[in-house]
DNA sequence: TCTGGGGTCCTGGCTCTA
DNA sequence: TCTGTAGAGCCAGGACCC
């Protein structure tokens, strides 16, 4: 009997694009794209079919919308992606109690340790029976890796999509990594990989055949040593469950750049603030603030400041990173604002107070300390400044409609919104389970017969029907 | 009108301390 | 007391991933 993979990779394929097709029948074989809609937006997934025009992740909208002007454009909804991404967990969960998610859309799960593939064949049959779950429980479909590492159970989940399952088996690495592209590694990026092709090396063999020293010494220790063992065929990472967040940050990135010292100011404190929030939420404080600034020109600078012990203090944060942000030239503009907390700690010491008045006496800045947190209702807005002020009346006076997301009319039921501009919005009435492509219609924005509602599940599960067997453990 | 957001890890320089 | 050195911690930047 030969020795049985024991990783699996899923990748559900083209997800948040998928999902999107699959809520919206009117798009299904058509080219969708989903990401930032903003002037300096990027493309988070495209479907199969926008692919075809080659359009791929991270690529800027403006040019993904040169490139195929009638795809559908849509804004991620995550609600919906998270809502499936749990679904697929759970499915995995009965596999094995080792599942490494990596994103919404990806995961390792050691086979071994569920007990669930004595041999290569058994890991197949396991597999397979997977992507008909997912396919039964979610709609969409999945690729699956089946190898004896994490690596290879990721290069073989890649070869499989889309909707497919690839089993490479032991003893077959090296021969089938040989011809490979270097770029196929985890950890070689667009920089690594034209260091490598520079000094002669492009597949996956040329990298065996120079050594661990010389991939040592072309790309450090760390790295070249890892690089080598990849290459190689071996790669001993466990599947880890549960992995301790390490850093909370968030960044905002400006539609036109900012030029005025005062609102660059302000927006570093709304994004402390915000980053703080997500710290509590996590159950987290911290000891480093980092700013990051990413100017006019797209360079980007980071400063940071760590503090005597660790914090979750709003105002602590705001004036650290205000200090940050005043060792900062920012004259040619604001492209990019961020805030984080990294040296993460589940306490919070007991001092901060005297932590806070003590940097603000250093800092000259009393005033700030006793500030009282922003007031935050689920749900709605965050606070802003008084220069967004105009902004946010614009808002409530005309509705938001998101292109993609879901709402329901009191005569007409669900649809979706297909687009929205000069107070009118249009939407496409259907359903996951809609047979046919629905009626469109258009609404002023002020339609009180008109609101927005929560994703509709993309497939109706009669109660009683289960998805496969459960695997034994 | 190119280039998001939220992360992790590594490297090298600097400073402090023993 | 001065000097050299090694290690730790901090800091900034780069690369990579999804």
């Amino acid at each position: 009997m030969r020795p049985a993979p024991t990783v699996l990779h899923l990748d559900m394929d083209a997800f948040f694009a998928a999902a999107e097709q699959a809520a919206k029948p009117s798009l299904r074989g058509k080219p969708v794209v989903v990401g930032g809609l903003g002037p300096r937006g990027v493309v988070a997934t495209a479907s199969y079919e926008a692919r075809r025009f080659g359009i791929h992740s991270a690529m800027p909208m403006a040019q993904a919308r040169r490139l195929a002007p009638n795809a559908a454009y849509l804004v991620p909804r995550f609600a919906l992606y998270r809502t499936v991404s749990e679904q697929v967990m759970e499915l995995l969960g009965r596999l094995s109690p080792l599942v490494e998610p990596l994103s919404l859309d990806e995961a390792f799960v050691d086979l071994e340790a569920g007990g669930s593939a004595a041999d290569a064949a058994s890991a197949r049959a396991t597999g397979e029976r997977l992507r008909r779950d997912i396919r039964a429980v979610t709609g969409l479909t999945g690729s699956v890796g089946l190898a004896g590492s994490k690596m290879l159970a990721k290069i073989a989940s890649e070869q499989a999509k889309p909707d497919g399952l690839v089993l490479i088996e032991p003893g077959t690495e090296r021969e089938l990594l040989g011809p490979m592209t270097v770029r196929t590694l985890p950890g070689v990026g667009p920089a690594t990989g034209e260091h490598l092709r520079r000094a002669g090396m492009t597949t996956i063999a040329d990298l065996t055949e120079a050594g661990e020293d010389e991939l040592v010494r072309l790309v450090g220790k760390a790295h070249g040593t890892s690089l080598y063992r990849m290459a190689s065929g071996h790669d001993d990472r466990p599947v880890v469950a549960e992995r301790e967040t390490k850093s909370v940050s968030v960044e905002d990135t400006f539609d036109v750049d900012l030029h005025d010292r005062v609102r660059v100011r302000t927006e570093v404190e709304r994004l402390a603030e915000r980053c703080v929030r997500r710290l509590r939420e996590s159950g987290h404080s911290g000891r480093t603030i980092v700013l990051k600034v990413r100017r006019y020109d797209f360079s980007t600078l980071t400063r940071s400041e760590t503090l005597r012990g660790p914090t979750d203090d709003p105002g602590v944060v705001r004036e650290a990173a205000g200090r940050l942000l005043e060792s900062l030239d920012t004259t040619g503009g604001v492209r990019l604002l961020g805030v984080g907390v990294t040296g993460l700690t589940d306490y919070t010491q007991e001092d901060l107070f005297a932590q806070a008045a003590a940097d603000a006496e250093a800092a000259g800045a009393t005033d700030a300390v006793d500030e009282p947190d922003p007031v935050v209702v689920p749900g709605e807005p965050e606070p802003r400044s008084d220069a967004d002020a105009v902004a946010v009346a614009d808002e409530v006076a005309e509705r938001h409609w998101p292109a993609g997301h879901d709402v329901r009319h009191a005569e007409f039921g669900a649809g979706w919104v297909q687009g929205s501009g000069v107070g009118r919005v249009t939407v496409r009435f259907e359903e996951p389970t809609s047979a046919v492509p629905g009626r469109v219609r258009t609404f002023r924005t002020d339609d009180p017969d008109l609101e927005l509602s929560e994703p509709l599940p993309l497939v109706a599960v009669p109660p009683d029907e289960e998805p496969g067997p459960r695997a034994p453990g």
